[in-house]
DNA sequence: ATAATTTCCTTACAATTGTAATCCAATTGG
DNA sequence: CCAATTGGATTACAATTGTAAGGAAATTAT
């Protein structure tokens, strides 16, 4: 059940447009990427295409605009990839993933005593 | 510099063979790859042949056959890609990556504890 | 010594992705 | 009212990916 679609990296963008601001004309999701990507309007609108096709997001019409909402929560898309990315990259061995992360990326005092909180609930 | 080449799903499985056995022939990286993957022999030697035009990969001979070694340490590819992931699923943010796969994915009694510690040494 | 097999090199071919441009209908500015 | 603009639908086109098959040279089996 409940296949989520592969979402490719210029889509992730997209989509984390629009979870941003739910519901938003496709005029303020150009206007958002515009900010943060060299994209031309016709590509976003390109993706904006692609990802309906995919499902992963439906729109109504707001006069003669569109105005897009995500069909697929983040945190559904978030955790797929997730997996996928724990299989792929470390064997789906969740301690060396988090181990690299922690190691590698920066996490200041509070974060580790949050996460360490977080894992003694566990 | 040093620009980590973009690994694809498939070739991944390959890399991985190769950095298990290293160096490793042709043959065995069929043999192996065989065991969990449904593909044919032509397919496993188009990832070699496209890994190494990459430059993840290179091999010299031995006999008629090839003798594969990885160009890449796997900690440098796995590194690439835990910060590409991260960027692009959590935007970056560290914590709520960690938070969601120690939420998602089971941890042994052991594992988290060893994970605490390794938070309190940082 | 030929035929069969194996290994590698080259080519294939559709789907997905990145990145748009073109075309058309509706709307708006003058 | 007509021209220009805008928003959406359709089309484009090369690179990457998944998944191989075909051909050539070397090796092995008979």
């Amino acid at each position: 059940m409940s296949n989520v679609p592969r979402i490719s990296e210029s889509e992730w963008l997209v989509m984390k447009a629009i979870w941003d601001e739910n519901p938003i004309t496709s005029n303020r999701i150009v206007e958002v990427l515009s900010g943060s990507t060299p994209w031309k309007p016709k590509t976003i609108k390109t993706l904006l295409n692609r990802l309906e096709k995919k499902g992963a997001v439906g729109h109504e019409n707001e006069g003669r605009n569109y105005l897009y909402y995500p069909l697929i929560e983040e945190q559904v898309l978030v955790r797929a990839e997730s997996k996928s990315f724990l299989k792929r990259v470390f064997r789906g061995a969740v301690k060396p993933m988090i181990a690299t992360m922690v190691e590698s990326e920066d996490l200041s005092e509070e974060e580790i005593e949050e996460l360490k909180r977080l894992l003694s609930k566990k």
